[in-house]
DNA sequence: GTAATAATAAAACGAACGTTCAATTAATTC
DNA sequence: GAATTAATTGAACGTTCGTTTTATTATTAC
């Protein structure tokens, strides 16, 4: 046999895409072979090869996607005001909010680094820390505004990360927590570790108390 | 050839944890092959198989003993003193020092769980989760004695570990800052984050500020 | 309807993998 | 110093891997 009836270059590349992410989460990149995702896009393993001409320029091409839509993502979600606040609570609740949906496409961005050649892994890390770098920014601004109180913008902002990215490690869909619930929570812990000034949402704007409470 | 002059099974076993810690954390569990980590040794493959059975009771090994290393550490660190925030503090840095002291092995039991068969799995998660217990429990005590203010102490707990964590993914020893920094910042931040009230350290005990601030 | 093109199957490639086995030598015991 | 035990080598096993090649069929364009 050959090509089968019904048969779709599109779709087969957004199914291998797809079957790919959720195989390479959940096994590994290494312990992923072509026939095992061949077989659950439900064809023989020499089409991949149609689409991507290794497996190498598969995992890249998921992560430079996965990366590009977070700086996309970003962009859109940025508030028009210079607020500190605000804008610190625009960049969680954009953060949180990708990756709850993207989970499996995070994990591999995340885990899969190592698997990159020198170059390529050059170019995501490059998209990453430009993204880190806009936290940063809104840290610094904040802080010279005296809407913050941090030590060391840049351990905070890798510790803000961390501790956001790793909601996808707990996190599950449908048990206790809505994904409203936890973006209120991270929000509070977020601005309780700034030190930020109540000012989001409520009234009594600069009166510079401990920090944030409720939000 | 067969047995080397000075071959000695300790010390062979030894440098094979060794070796095998750093090649898992560097290149991944699945990519890295006996015979690579054999080289690493100066040995053959087949030698590796006098010390552990297969490849994966090596890496099985290899978590086991840091996880009952990271819960002895705290069982050691652990704090006399029944207060919320003492205790707190001690977790913080007794997690931080050997995580960052530990970053290879920690990087192997954080990212390699997929490897493991079912039951090791569920070995090691059983430790895991042990340990993340002992966190919520402080958390709870404190949220009861009034010395913390927290939504919900097992989301807090996640994320406090995720953030603390997180610090071996860009902590380089040797670079702008010092461990002993590093910690107090982690430390400061993680009050704040918990809300905290000012008792640890300095005087004034319990007059419900914002939140604590130097320590 | 015929020609061109797109999509796939089937089979094969050499290389590398984890692991086993028999042989061999060093160290230890008596 | 002979016998035993410990440590390792070197070669081989069957399997699986990523990838390539060739043939074959479905679809599209004219």
């Amino acid at each position: 046999m050959a090509r089968t009836t019904g048969s779709d270059g599109e779709k087969t590349e957004a199914a291998v895409r797809e079957a790919a992410v959720s195989l390479i989460a959940r096994l590994g990149y290494e312990a992923m072979s072509m026939r095992q995702l061949a077989a659950e896009v439900g064809v023989q393993a020499a089409a991949l090869y149609r689409y991507f001409p290794t497996k190498q320029d598969l995992l890249f091409t998921l992560m430079r996607e996965h990366m590009e839509g977070l700086l996309k993502a970003w962009d859109a979600a940025r508030p028009a005001s210079a607020d500190p606040v605000t804008q610190l609570a625009a960049y969680v609740e954009n953060h949180i909010a990708f990756h709850i949906e993207r989970r499996h496409a995070t994990h591999v961005s995340n885990m899969e680094l190592r698997s990159l050649s020198h170059e390529r892994l050059t170019r995501i890390l490059k998209m990453r820390t430009a993204y880190e770098k806009e936290l940063r920014t809104i840290l610094r601004d904040g802080v010279e505004a005296g809407a913050f109180e941090i030590d060391d913008t840049g351990l905070t902002a890798m510790a803000l990360i961390q501790m956001m990215t790793g909601v996808i490690v707990w996190f599950r869909p449908g048990e206790r927590l809505s994904i409203a619930e936890v973006t209120a929570s991270y929000l509070s812990m977020t601005m309780r570790l700034v030190g930020a000034t109540i000012s989001h949402g409520t009234a009594r704007p600069s009166r510079r108390a401990g920090n944030a409470a409720a939000l």
